[in-house]
This record gives C-alpha cells, structure tokens and sequence, in this order.
DNA sequence: ATGGTGGTAAGACCA
C-alpha cells in the first residue's frame, strides 16, 4: 500500500489537487490543513472510499489524516505538547501507529516562536521515546531539514529558521530514539526537496529544503519498498509550496 | 538585510 505526508497549506485551496492524487495513495497525512472540524469536507473524502480523522482550527494549522483502511483507535489529545494549537493526531490502523505532525515554523531564531518550536520537538521525542519497541511510523511537515544536502544553500541557511543549529540537534536528538528516514532509505542524492518558497522563483531555482518526513521504528521499517517526493504536485498551478511524500509498505 | 508570493479573509498575520 501507499502511505504520503502532505502539507497542502490550505484544504479548501488544494481540494481539487488533493482529489486527483488520492486515487493514487491508500492513507494521507494531510497538515495546513486551515479548516475547522465542523466545515471539514469529510463526506467528500468518504465517498472517495477514505475514513478521516481530523483537528483544525479557522484559518491556522489543522492536520489529518485519510485511510481506506480502518481507523482503530484515535489519539488527540497532545495540547500539553501543543499549547493550543491543532498540530497532531496518532492513529491505529492494520496495527501500525501513525503519527501525523505539523512542527511549528518558529519564524526568527530566538524568537518565542522559535522557542515553542524547540519545546515541541523535545516533547514529542520524550511522548515517542516508550513506543520504540512498536510499529511506529511518523510524518508530516516537520519544518526542520537535516543535513546539508538536504538545503540549496547550507552555508546561509545554517542561520536561518528551519536550519540552524539548535533545530537540527532537537530534530537529531528526536531522530536518534530510534528512527528510519524512509527517504533515505531509497535515495541518498541532494536536492532532493520537499519545500520550495513561492518567493524569489525558488520552484524554478531548485532552491528548496527538504522537510517533509515519513519516519519509522525499525520493527517496521523493513517493510517499506519504495520512497519518492511527488515533485509534479509542486509545478501545477496553484499548488502547495510543499510536495506530497509517499511510500511504497508491504504490511 | 530586505523583500519577494500565497492563504485567509477582508486588514493584518502567518508561512
């Protein structure tokens, strides 16, 4: 089956790019997702065969996530990791725990924001620590790029939000509990992005990051197959700054 | 260092 992790920055604004590329993927992790629950298109997504879970909020944030597989149990509840805002589900299905999470931007470095930021990442690494020994995947926008090649300019950005010194470590450090990047599994070359600016002809320039993870524990990392970004989703019009990332799992 | 574009929603704010 096909897992992806989408961050479509607006649902409402991608509905018609998100309805092609579900006839293409068996579960979605879906953040930016800006819409409240009670206006959340799920009879859409029903009749596409998908059951759906979700949290939003009006205008910000929101994540969810879509599976033609039953969903068997739903944990919502991480607003002391949150505070507030609509940011991650855990779901069950076939077995497998899937964390869907949209990490906070923290826009400049030593901003409050950015401080929200490195808390999230910690706090989520001492919530995921005890389900190491499970099959455990997660993904979703996690606005923090790992090592050098997965930025155009590694030299600037390294002081830049999403690059810079204490991101990578509170991202390395949650990494390093145990999990997989699934990508790299299956591609070990740079430039390979998930995020490109709508500014300054990024898309154009390749000048991306990539953000955008599917992470998993090694009890099920094995059974993946394949990993690629969906690079096209990025070059339509109207797209999402970001691409969808999707894998190939046996189960 | 700044500002570039896009989404939401109707003027900033967020990314």
């Amino acid at each position: 089956m096909l897992i992806a992790t989408w961050n479509v920055n607006s649902l409402n604004a991608r509905m018609e790019h998100l309805k092609e590329f579900l006839k293409s993927v068996d579960i979605i992790a879906l953040q930016e997702t800006k819409v409240e629950d009670d206006k959340f298109p799920e009879k859409i997504f029903n009749d596409m065969g998908f059951n759906c879970v979700y949290k939003g909020e009006k205008g910000y944030n929101g994540v969810a996530i879509l599976s033609k597989f039953e969903i068997d149990s739903v944990e919502r509840d991480f607003d002391w990791i949150e505070r507030g805002q609509k940011r991650i589900l855990m779901v069950e299905i076939k077995g497998i725990k899937l964390l869907n999470a949209y990490f906070p931007h923290g826009r400049n470095i030593g901003s409050p924001y950015y401080e929200y930021k490195i808390e999230f990442i910690e706090k989520l690494a001492d919530y995921l620590k005890d389900f190491m020994d499970d099959r455990l995947i997660i993904m979703g926008d996690f606005n923090v790029a790992m090592e050098n090649k997965d930025v155009y300019a590694p030299d600037i950005l390294q002081y830049s939000i999403g690059f810079s010194e204490r991101e990578r470590k509170a991202l390395k450090k949650l990494y390093e509990i145990g999990f997989v990047d699934i990508f790299r599994m299956f591609n070990n070359e740079a430039k390979q992005y998930t995020w490109w600016d709508y500014r300054a002809n990024s898309f154009k320039r390749n000048a991306g990051m990539r953000i955008d993870y599917i992470w998993a524990t090694n009890k099920i990392a094995k059974n993946f197959k394949n990993c690629f970004i969906e690079k096209e989703m990025r070059a339509k019009p109207k797209p999402s700054d970001h691409a969808p990332v999707v894998a190939e799992i046996e189960i």
